[in-house]
DNA sequence: GTTTCTGCAAAGGTTTTGCAACAAA
DNA sequence: TTTGTTGCAAAACCTTTGCAGAAAC
């Protein structure tokens, strides 16, 4: 089975050769940070970690190949109710998850259902939507601070 | 019947008045901007809107009573996936409405469903969390472009 | 009279962009 | 060689904040 970080990377190969573009390293640094966990991240997260395998790659390179990589499909923007952008490399994996973010403590948990997956389609439709790429946020609040009064995720 | 607005104005009054803080010319003509439609709207929107009644409102005063309105619970932040906060007046009519979102044509729609409304619970609870701030989004493409290549609200 | 509010302008933080030098093909 | 890329610094945006004067109570 391959790491889906060789996946990645030869996905974005053949993004490139069909756009024309080009592979440098600096993208091969960038791919290599953004697979590197499962954890969703914002641009500055990746630019540290882009950062610790090669310092001298400079922050719009990275906003750049950001960009690129959500062209091609590899990462996918998730709006997680902050600030900034997050980008989320699980879903060449699991293609239909959702995130329920939780808003005392920020944790973000991802989840498939079909059942919600069925009812969201029934309800985009009535609406005279097309369901395609279908994104459910929920949020909730946590449960172990209500109980416990604490949560180990802080805040 | 009374109107919205006048139900809003009088909820921003009392919770004022016990926090101790105080009631000026400004509040009153951002309230009267922010409840004069039932549409979705950003802070920008909203400084237009109220430039409109009174052109000598700073941007600082409307983004600051933003802030109030939404402690007060008149208003809710709501995040269509834009990179502006958009704010809706709608939850004093309709508490438990969620929005579905047209990546095509950024048309919002709001709707109801006590289907999905128990759906999330049970997810919500089986991932260990608590449901409380219900808020369902869904993220959709549009029929209309779809089957005529084109849509009303362009793009 | 106090204390809160306001307007202004400056500052903050994230993301984008223009441009000249550089590197891939 | 040609054309795409990079790094840098500046710019662009939205939003927040410090402060002195103005306005509520």
């Amino acid at each position: 089975m391959p790491k889906i970080d060789d996946q990645a990377r030869t996905k974005l190969e053949s993004f490139l050769t069909s756009q024309g573009l080009r592979q440098t390293k600096q993208r091969e640094v960038v791919i290599e940070a953004a697979f590197a966990t499962d954890e969703h991240f914002s641009a500055e997260d990746l630019l540290r970690r882009v950062r610790k395998i090669d310092r001298t790659v400079s922050r719009a390179t990275v906003y750049r190949s950001l960009a690129l990589l959500v062209e091609s499909g590899l990462l996918r923007e998730v709006d997680l109710g902050r600030e900034q952008t997050y980008y989320d490399p699980n879903f060449l994996e699991k293609p239909q998850h959702n995130h329920l973010i939780c808003k005392d403590c920020d944790r973000v948990v991802e989840f498939e259902d079909e059942h919600i997956a069925l009812l969201e389609d029934c309800i985009t439709r009535r609406l005279g939507f097309r369901p395609a790429t279908k994104s459910i946020r929920i949020e909730a609040n946590c449960e172990e601070l209500a109980r416990m009064g604490t949560c180990r995720n802080r805040k």
